[in-house]
DNA sequence: AGCCATCGTTGCATGGTCTGCAAGTTTGCG
DNA sequence: CGCAAACTTGCAGACCATGCAACGATGGCT
Protein backbone atom coordinates (compact mmCIF):
# COMPACT_ATOMS: atom_id res chain seq x y z
CA UNK A 1 0.00 0.00 0.00
CA UNK A 2 2.50 2.81 -1.46
CA UNK A 3 0.98 5.86 -1.17
CA UNK A 4 2.05 8.73 -4.04
CA UNK A 5 3.91 11.48 -3.27
CA UNK A 6 1.28 13.92 -4.00
CA UNK A 7 -1.12 12.15 -1.53
CA UNK A 8 1.28 12.20 1.04
CA UNK A 9 2.13 16.28 0.37
CA UNK A 10 -1.68 16.79 0.85
CA UNK A 11 -2.02 14.50 4.33
CA UNK A 12 1.15 16.63 5.40
CA UNK A 13 -0.24 20.05 4.56
CA UNK A 14 -3.73 19.04 5.88
CA UNK A 15 -1.90 17.81 9.07
CA UNK A 16 0.18 21.49 9.07
CA UNK A 17 -3.02 23.43 8.82
CA UNK A 18 -5.16 21.53 11.86
CA UNK A 19 -1.93 21.53 14.24
CA UNK A 20 -0.66 25.27 13.11
CA UNK A 21 -4.50 26.19 13.62
CA UNK A 22 -4.59 24.33 16.91
CA UNK A 23 -1.53 25.83 18.93
CA UNK A 24 -1.88 29.46 17.46
CA UNK A 25 -5.81 29.03 19.35
CA UNK A 26 -4.25 27.78 22.36
CA UNK A 27 -1.94 30.39 22.60
CA UNK A 28 -4.42 33.59 21.07
CA UNK A 29 -7.51 32.15 21.66
CA UNK A 30 -10.13 31.90 18.68
CA UNK A 31 -10.35 34.89 17.88
CA UNK A 32 -7.02 36.25 18.16
CA UNK A 33 -6.10 33.99 15.45
CA UNK A 34 -6.91 34.51 11.65
CA UNK A 35 -6.80 32.43 8.59
CA UNK A 36 -4.33 34.06 7.41
CA UNK A 37 -1.92 33.30 10.58
CA UNK A 38 -3.06 29.51 10.21
CA UNK A 39 -1.97 29.59 6.82
CA UNK A 40 1.65 31.29 7.43
CA UNK A 41 2.12 29.36 9.85
CA UNK A 42 1.64 26.00 7.88
CA UNK A 43 3.52 27.85 5.19
CA UNK A 44 0.78 28.14 2.80
CA UNK A 45 -1.43 30.43 0.54
CA UNK A 46 -4.05 31.88 2.66
CA UNK A 47 -6.76 30.45 -0.38
CA UNK A 48 -5.10 26.71 -0.10
CA UNK A 49 -6.50 26.91 3.26
CA UNK A 50 -10.19 26.73 1.79
CA UNK A 51 -8.73 23.70 -0.09
CA UNK A 52 -8.56 21.85 3.35
CA UNK A 53 -10.76 23.36 5.75
CA UNK A 54 -14.56 24.56 4.96
CA UNK A 55 -14.30 26.84 7.82
CA UNK A 56 -11.44 27.75 10.48
CA UNK A 57 -13.17 26.15 13.05
CA UNK A 58 -13.02 23.00 11.22
CA UNK A 59 -9.36 23.60 10.74
CA UNK A 60 -9.14 24.16 14.43
CA UNK A 61 -10.80 20.54 15.60
CA UNK A 62 -9.38 19.10 12.48
CA UNK A 63 -12.67 17.61 10.89
CA UNK A 64 -12.45 16.33 7.51
CA UNK A 65 -15.56 15.41 5.67
CA UNK A 66 -13.45 13.11 3.72
CA UNK A 67 -13.01 10.96 6.96
CA UNK A 68 -16.50 10.60 6.64
CA UNK A 69 -16.59 8.82 3.09
CA UNK A 70 -13.75 6.67 3.98
CA UNK A 71 -15.56 5.32 7.17
CA UNK A 72 -18.17 4.17 4.95
CA UNK A 73 -16.17 2.61 2.49
CA UNK A 74 -14.47 0.76 5.12
CA UNK A 75 -17.37 -0.64 6.03
CA UNK A 76 -18.32 -1.76 3.40
CA UNK A 77 -14.75 -3.34 2.51
CA UNK A 78 -15.55 -5.80 5.57
CA UNK A 79 -15.95 -9.25 4.26
CA UNK A 80 -20.26 -9.93 3.32
CA UNK A 81 -20.13 -13.09 5.98
CA UNK A 82 -19.41 -10.63 8.64
CA UNK A 83 -22.50 -9.70 11.01
CA UNK A 84 -23.23 -5.74 10.99
CA UNK A 85 -21.92 -5.29 14.52
CA UNK A 86 -18.95 -7.01 13.98
CA UNK A 87 -18.09 -5.17 10.98
CA UNK A 88 -18.65 -1.69 12.64
CA UNK A 89 -16.74 -3.17 16.00
CA UNK A 90 -13.82 -4.16 13.81
CA UNK A 91 -14.05 -0.10 11.81
CA UNK A 92 -14.32 1.54 15.07
CA UNK A 93 -11.18 -0.40 16.25
CA UNK A 94 -9.03 0.40 13.34
CA UNK A 95 -10.13 4.24 13.40
CA UNK A 96 -9.53 3.83 17.38
CA UNK A 97 -5.83 2.39 16.56
CA UNK A 98 -5.17 5.93 14.03
CA UNK A 99 -6.40 8.39 16.99
CA UNK A 100 -4.44 6.81 19.05
CA UNK A 101 -1.26 7.06 17.25
CA UNK A 102 -1.65 10.70 17.70
CA UNK A 103 -1.70 11.08 21.47
CA UNK A 104 0.13 14.03 21.56
CA UNK A 105 -2.14 16.27 20.07
CA UNK A 106 -5.19 15.46 21.86
CA UNK A 107 -5.00 17.03 25.36
CA UNK A 108 -4.39 20.27 23.34
CA UNK A 109 -7.77 19.70 21.54
CA UNK A 110 -9.83 19.18 24.52
CA UNK A 111 -8.13 22.27 26.35
CA UNK A 112 -8.96 24.30 22.99
CA UNK A 113 -12.29 23.12 23.06
CA UNK A 114 -12.92 23.72 26.65
CA UNK A 115 -11.48 27.51 26.57
CA UNK A 116 -13.60 28.22 23.52
CA UNK A 117 -17.08 26.56 24.07
CA UNK A 118 -18.24 27.85 20.10
CA UNK A 119 -16.56 25.07 18.65
CA UNK A 120 -18.98 22.57 20.79
CA UNK A 121 -21.89 23.52 18.74
CA UNK A 122 -19.63 22.53 15.16
CA UNK A 123 -18.67 19.52 17.04
CA UNK A 124 -22.27 18.60 17.76
CA UNK A 125 -23.55 19.18 14.25
CA UNK A 126 -19.76 17.09 13.32
CA UNK A 127 -20.92 13.62 15.07
CA UNK A 128 -24.39 14.42 14.04
CA UNK A 129 -23.63 14.02 10.02
CA UNK A 130 -21.12 11.55 11.00
CA UNK A 131 -24.01 9.25 12.32
CA UNK A 132 -25.98 10.13 9.35
CA UNK A 133 -23.02 9.01 7.10
CA UNK A 134 -22.80 5.97 9.17
CA UNK A 135 -26.75 5.29 9.18
CA UNK A 136 -26.22 5.19 5.15
CA UNK A 137 -23.30 3.02 4.89
CA UNK A 138 -25.31 0.44 7.29
CA UNK A 139 -28.22 0.58 5.36
CA UNK A 140 -26.17 0.31 2.22
CA UNK A 141 -24.50 -3.23 3.71
CA UNK A 142 -27.72 -4.81 4.97
CA UNK A 143 -29.87 -3.72 2.19
CA UNK A 144 -32.69 -1.77 4.54
CA UNK A 145 -33.85 1.81 4.09
CA UNK A 146 -32.54 4.33 6.33
CA UNK A 147 -36.05 6.27 6.39
CA UNK A 148 -38.18 3.03 7.22
CA UNK A 149 -36.19 0.92 8.86
CA UNK A 150 -35.11 0.75 12.64
CA UNK A 151 -31.66 -0.82 11.84
CA UNK A 152 -28.97 0.82 10.01
CA UNK A 153 -30.12 4.44 12.46
CA UNK A 154 -29.88 2.62 15.70
CA UNK A 155 -27.05 0.64 15.01
CA UNK A 156 -24.82 4.62 13.68
CA UNK A 157 -26.12 5.78 16.63
CA UNK A 158 -25.18 2.81 19.24
CA UNK A 159 -21.57 2.68 17.79
CA UNK A 160 -21.41 6.51 17.71
CA UNK A 161 -22.21 6.18 21.83
CA UNK A 162 -19.71 3.67 22.35
CA UNK A 163 -17.10 5.45 20.48
CA UNK A 164 -17.80 8.57 22.30
CA UNK A 165 -17.79 6.76 25.57
CA UNK A 166 -14.43 5.24 24.75
CA UNK A 167 -13.28 8.52 23.94
CA UNK A 168 -14.49 10.24 27.31
CA UNK A 169 -13.16 7.13 29.43
CA UNK A 170 -9.61 7.79 27.30
CA UNK A 171 -10.03 11.58 28.04
CA UNK A 172 -10.74 10.85 32.13
CA UNK A 173 -7.83 8.42 32.22
CA UNK A 174 -5.28 11.24 31.25
CA UNK A 175 -4.81 9.05 27.53
CA UNK A 176 -3.07 6.46 29.41
CA UNK A 177 -5.03 3.86 28.37
CA UNK A 178 -5.73 2.26 25.00
CA UNK A 179 -7.99 4.01 23.03
CA UNK A 180 -8.41 0.50 21.11
CA UNK A 181 -8.82 -1.53 24.06
CA UNK A 182 -11.99 0.78 25.91
CA UNK A 183 -13.68 0.80 22.43
CA UNK A 184 -13.32 -3.41 22.52
CA UNK A 185 -14.69 -2.94 26.28
CA UNK A 186 -17.64 -0.35 25.60
CA UNK A 187 -19.01 -3.19 23.28
CA UNK A 188 -18.46 -6.08 25.42
CA UNK A 189 -20.33 -4.02 28.15
CA UNK A 190 -22.76 -3.34 26.31
CA UNK A 191 -23.34 -6.71 24.27
CA UNK A 192 -23.21 -8.35 28.03
CA UNK A 193 -26.08 -5.83 29.10
CA UNK A 194 -27.98 -6.23 26.16
CA UNK A 195 -27.94 -9.85 26.92
CA UNK A 196 -29.38 -9.40 30.17
CA UNK A 197 -32.15 -7.52 29.45
CA UNK A 198 -35.65 -9.33 29.68
CA UNK A 199 -37.06 -10.53 26.70
CA UNK B 1 -45.32 47.78 35.95
CA UNK B 2 -45.90 50.69 33.64
CA UNK B 3 -43.03 49.83 30.91
CA UNK B 4 -41.24 53.39 29.52
CA UNK B 5 -42.11 54.03 25.54
CA UNK B 6 -38.63 53.35 25.53
CA UNK B 7 -37.94 50.44 26.66
CA UNK B 8 -41.05 48.99 24.59
CA UNK B 9 -39.91 50.42 21.70
CA UNK B 10 -36.35 48.51 22.01
CA UNK B 11 -38.85 45.44 22.71
CA UNK B 12 -40.80 45.67 19.29
CA UNK B 13 -37.66 46.49 17.48
CA UNK B 14 -35.93 43.25 18.90
CA UNK B 15 -38.86 41.45 17.98
CA UNK B 16 -39.42 42.71 14.53
CA UNK B 17 -35.69 41.79 13.80
CA UNK B 18 -36.39 38.40 14.94
CA UNK B 19 -39.27 37.82 13.34
CA UNK B 20 -37.97 39.76 9.97
CA UNK B 21 -35.33 37.19 10.14
CA UNK B 22 -37.15 33.95 10.55
CA UNK B 23 -39.65 34.68 7.81
CA UNK B 24 -37.04 35.62 5.61
CA UNK B 25 -34.67 32.43 6.22
CA UNK B 26 -38.07 30.59 6.15
CA UNK B 27 -38.47 31.69 2.17
CA UNK B 28 -34.60 31.81 0.77
CA UNK B 29 -32.74 29.95 3.36
CA UNK B 30 -30.31 30.99 5.44
CA UNK B 31 -27.16 31.72 3.22
CA UNK B 32 -30.20 33.48 1.14
CA UNK B 33 -31.03 35.94 3.68
CA UNK B 34 -28.46 38.95 4.43
CA UNK B 35 -27.70 40.95 7.80
CA UNK B 36 -29.08 44.44 5.44
CA UNK B 37 -32.33 42.04 3.98
CA UNK B 38 -33.19 41.61 7.64
CA UNK B 39 -32.47 45.20 8.68
CA UNK B 40 -34.33 47.06 6.05
CA UNK B 41 -37.67 44.26 6.43
CA UNK B 42 -37.28 45.42 9.73
CA UNK B 43 -37.21 48.81 8.78
CA UNK B 44 -33.81 49.87 10.82
CA UNK B 45 -30.48 50.45 9.81
CA UNK B 46 -28.18 47.39 8.94
CA UNK B 47 -25.78 48.70 11.65
CA UNK B 48 -28.47 48.65 14.59
CA UNK B 49 -29.41 45.78 13.83
CA UNK B 50 -26.34 44.81 15.95
CA UNK B 51 -27.72 46.67 18.67
CA UNK B 52 -30.07 43.92 18.68
CA UNK B 53 -28.16 40.35 18.10
CA UNK B 54 -24.46 39.41 18.24
CA UNK B 55 -24.95 37.43 14.95
CA UNK B 56 -27.44 37.00 12.24
CA UNK B 57 -28.21 33.15 14.06
CA UNK B 58 -29.05 34.70 16.91
CA UNK B 59 -31.51 36.78 15.28
CA UNK B 60 -33.17 34.10 13.18
CA UNK B 61 -33.45 31.75 16.31
CA UNK B 62 -34.09 35.08 18.67
CA UNK B 63 -31.68 34.48 21.04
CA UNK B 64 -30.67 36.96 24.17
CA UNK B 65 -28.37 36.95 26.05
CA UNK B 66 -30.27 39.31 28.54
CA UNK B 67 -32.60 36.41 28.95
CA UNK B 68 -30.44 34.46 31.00
CA UNK B 69 -29.60 37.24 33.04
CA UNK B 70 -33.77 38.05 33.40
CA UNK B 71 -33.86 34.40 34.43
CA UNK B 72 -31.22 34.27 37.18
CA UNK B 73 -32.49 37.78 38.71
CA UNK B 74 -36.25 35.91 38.71
CA UNK B 75 -34.42 33.21 40.59
CA UNK B 76 -33.03 35.85 43.15
CA UNK B 77 -36.32 37.54 43.68
CA UNK B 78 -38.17 34.06 44.86
CA UNK B 79 -39.19 33.76 48.35
CA UNK B 80 -36.16 33.18 50.43
CA UNK B 81 -37.82 30.12 52.42
CA UNK B 82 -39.04 28.58 48.89
CA UNK B 83 -37.26 25.53 48.26
CA UNK B 84 -34.32 25.70 45.45
CA UNK B 85 -36.05 23.44 43.26
CA UNK B 86 -40.04 25.02 44.02
CA UNK B 87 -38.22 28.18 43.07
CA UNK B 88 -37.32 27.05 39.91
CA UNK B 89 -40.02 25.13 39.29
CA UNK B 90 -42.24 28.53 39.43
CA UNK B 91 -39.68 30.61 37.64
CA UNK B 92 -39.78 28.02 34.69
CA UNK B 93 -43.31 27.92 34.73
CA UNK B 94 -43.66 31.77 34.06
CA UNK B 95 -41.00 31.63 31.32
CA UNK B 96 -43.51 28.57 29.73
CA UNK B 97 -46.41 31.03 29.86
CA UNK B 98 -44.44 34.11 28.15
CA UNK B 99 -43.09 30.99 25.50
CA UNK B 100 -46.65 29.88 25.15
CA UNK B 101 -48.34 33.09 24.50
CA UNK B 102 -46.61 33.29 20.90
CA UNK B 103 -47.31 30.00 20.03
CA UNK B 104 -47.49 31.25 16.44
CA UNK B 105 -44.01 31.52 15.58
CA UNK B 106 -43.17 27.93 17.68
CA UNK B 107 -43.88 26.33 14.07
CA UNK B 108 -41.83 28.51 12.24
CA UNK B 109 -38.85 28.47 14.18
CA UNK B 110 -38.69 24.85 14.25
CA UNK B 111 -39.13 24.44 10.64
CA UNK B 112 -36.35 26.68 10.01
CA UNK B 113 -33.79 24.97 12.24
CA UNK B 114 -34.92 21.40 10.63
CA UNK B 115 -34.20 23.39 7.22
CA UNK B 116 -30.81 24.86 8.28
CA UNK B 117 -28.98 22.29 10.58
CA UNK B 118 -26.01 24.78 11.31
CA UNK B 119 -28.01 26.86 13.82
CA UNK B 120 -28.55 23.24 15.74
CA UNK B 121 -24.67 23.94 17.06
CA UNK B 122 -25.48 27.51 17.94
CA UNK B 123 -28.99 26.54 20.11
CA UNK B 124 -26.54 23.68 21.84
CA UNK B 125 -23.88 26.51 22.64
CA UNK B 126 -26.91 28.82 23.64
CA UNK B 127 -28.84 26.05 26.46
CA UNK B 128 -25.28 25.43 27.75
CA UNK B 129 -24.62 28.93 28.45
CA UNK B 130 -28.16 28.67 30.00
CA UNK B 131 -27.43 26.27 32.01
CA UNK B 132 -24.29 27.61 33.24
CA UNK B 133 -25.99 30.82 34.05
CA UNK B 134 -28.43 29.20 36.10
CA UNK B 135 -26.07 26.98 38.23
CA UNK B 136 -24.12 30.13 39.19
CA UNK B 137 -28.09 31.60 40.01
CA UNK B 138 -28.51 28.21 42.20
CA UNK B 139 -25.15 28.73 43.94
CA UNK B 140 -25.73 32.29 44.44
CA UNK B 141 -29.32 31.72 45.85
CA UNK B 142 -28.16 28.48 48.29
CA UNK B 143 -24.61 29.43 49.40
CA UNK B 144 -22.55 27.04 47.35
CA UNK B 145 -19.72 26.94 44.77
CA UNK B 146 -20.35 26.35 41.25
CA UNK B 147 -17.27 24.80 40.91
CA UNK B 148 -16.19 22.54 44.08
CA UNK B 149 -20.56 21.65 44.93
CA UNK B 150 -22.31 19.51 43.11
CA UNK B 151 -25.71 20.69 44.05
CA UNK B 152 -25.90 23.89 41.72
CA UNK B 153 -24.99 22.19 38.05
CA UNK B 154 -26.66 19.08 39.42
CA UNK B 155 -30.00 21.03 39.89
CA UNK B 156 -29.63 23.66 36.61
CA UNK B 157 -29.00 20.73 34.20
CA UNK B 158 -31.66 18.86 35.84
CA UNK B 159 -33.71 21.86 35.45
CA UNK B 160 -32.97 22.43 31.94
CA UNK B 161 -34.10 18.68 31.20
CA UNK B 162 -37.37 19.34 32.25
CA UNK B 163 -37.89 22.38 30.04
CA UNK B 164 -36.34 20.24 27.12
CA UNK B 165 -38.88 17.18 28.19
CA UNK B 166 -41.75 19.71 27.92
CA UNK B 167 -40.54 21.52 24.75
CA UNK B 168 -39.92 18.20 22.93
CA UNK B 169 -43.61 17.41 24.34
CA UNK B 170 -45.11 20.59 23.30
CA UNK B 171 -44.02 20.37 19.67
CA UNK B 172 -44.92 16.49 19.55
CA UNK B 173 -48.32 17.51 20.56
CA UNK B 174 -48.36 20.44 17.70
CA UNK B 175 -48.72 23.24 20.42
CA UNK B 176 -51.75 21.91 21.36
CA UNK B 177 -51.42 20.94 24.99
CA UNK B 178 -50.49 23.65 27.61
CA UNK B 179 -46.85 24.55 28.07
CA UNK B 180 -46.97 25.22 31.15
CA UNK B 181 -48.84 22.69 32.24
CA UNK B 182 -46.17 19.80 30.57
CA UNK B 183 -43.74 21.37 32.13
CA UNK B 184 -45.27 21.12 35.50
CA UNK B 185 -46.26 17.72 34.52
CA UNK B 186 -42.44 16.93 34.22
CA UNK B 187 -41.19 18.24 37.45
CA UNK B 188 -44.03 15.88 38.68
CA UNK B 189 -43.12 13.10 36.99
CA UNK B 190 -39.26 13.38 37.85
CA UNK B 191 -40.67 14.01 41.58
CA UNK B 192 -42.48 10.85 41.91
CA UNK B 193 -39.41 8.88 39.52
CA UNK B 194 -36.99 9.96 42.21
CA UNK B 195 -38.82 9.68 45.30
CA UNK B 196 -39.61 5.66 43.44
CA UNK B 197 -35.46 5.15 43.78
CA UNK B 198 -34.07 2.88 46.27
CA UNK B 199 -32.18 5.02 49.00
C1' DA C 1 13.55 10.35 -20.82
C1' DG C 2 9.70 13.11 -22.59
C1' DC C 3 4.80 14.39 -23.15
C1' DC C 4 0.44 15.33 -21.56
C1' DA C 5 -3.64 15.23 -18.66
C1' DT C 6 -4.80 15.88 -14.06
C1' DC C 7 -4.58 17.83 -9.79
C1' DG C 8 -3.12 21.26 -6.42
C1' DT C 9 -1.58 26.05 -5.43
C1' DT C 10 -1.91 30.75 -5.74
C1' DG C 11 -3.53 35.65 -6.56
C1' DC C 12 -7.30 38.54 -7.46
C1' DA C 13 -11.81 40.12 -7.03
C1' DT C 14 -16.07 39.96 -4.57
C1' DG C 15 -19.88 39.65 -1.22
C1' DG C 16 -20.98 39.08 3.43
C1' DT C 17 -20.25 39.27 8.68
C1' DC C 18 -19.11 41.86 12.58
C1' DT C 19 -16.77 45.74 15.39
C1' DG C 20 -15.18 50.45 16.85
C1' DC C 21 -15.89 55.17 16.57
C1' DA C 22 -18.05 59.49 16.17
C1' DA C 23 -21.56 61.80 15.01
C1' DG C 24 -26.93 62.80 15.26
C1' DT C 25 -31.82 61.80 17.44
C1' DT C 26 -35.00 60.50 20.69
C1' DT C 27 -36.48 59.77 25.35
C1' DG C 28 -36.72 60.49 30.37
C1' DC C 29 -36.72 63.59 34.01
C1' DG C 30 -36.02 67.47 36.96
C1' DC D 1 -37.68 74.00 28.87
C1' DG D 2 -33.27 71.98 28.91
C1' DC D 3 -29.93 68.61 30.12
C1' DA D 4 -28.16 63.76 30.43
C1' DA D 5 -28.61 59.25 29.09
C1' DA D 6 -29.82 55.96 25.73
C1' DC D 7 -30.58 54.61 21.01
C1' DT D 8 -29.73 54.96 15.98
C1' DT D 9 -27.02 55.63 12.19
C1' DG D 10 -23.07 56.04 8.75
C1' DC D 11 -18.44 55.10 7.87
C1' DA D 12 -14.18 52.77 7.95
C1' DG D 13 -11.96 48.52 8.52
C1' DA D 14 -10.69 43.61 9.74
C1' DC D 15 -11.85 39.10 8.76
C1' DC D 16 -14.33 35.08 6.63
C1' DA D 17 -15.50 32.53 2.63
C1' DT D 18 -16.10 31.60 -2.46
C1' DG D 19 -15.52 31.77 -7.66
C1' DC D 20 -12.38 32.15 -11.30
C1' DA D 21 -8.31 31.82 -13.99
C1' DA D 22 -3.40 31.27 -14.39
C1' DC D 23 0.44 28.71 -13.00
C1' DG D 24 3.20 24.75 -11.42
C1' DA D 25 3.88 20.02 -9.81
C1' DT D 26 2.72 15.12 -10.24
C1' DG D 27 1.84 10.75 -12.25
C1' DG D 28 0.91 7.75 -16.00
C1' DC D 29 2.12 6.51 -20.63
C1' DT D 30 5.01 5.75 -24.50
Amino acid sequence: MTTGLRERKKAATRSALHEAALRLVAERGLDGVSVDDIAARADVSPRTFFNYFATKDDAVLGLDPAELRRTAQALAGRPADESTVAALRAVQREQAEEMARETELWPLRLQVIEANPDLVGRLVTHFGEADRALATAVAERTGTDVDTDTLPTLLALTSGAVMRTALHRWLTSGFTDSLPRLVDEAWDVLARGLAALPH
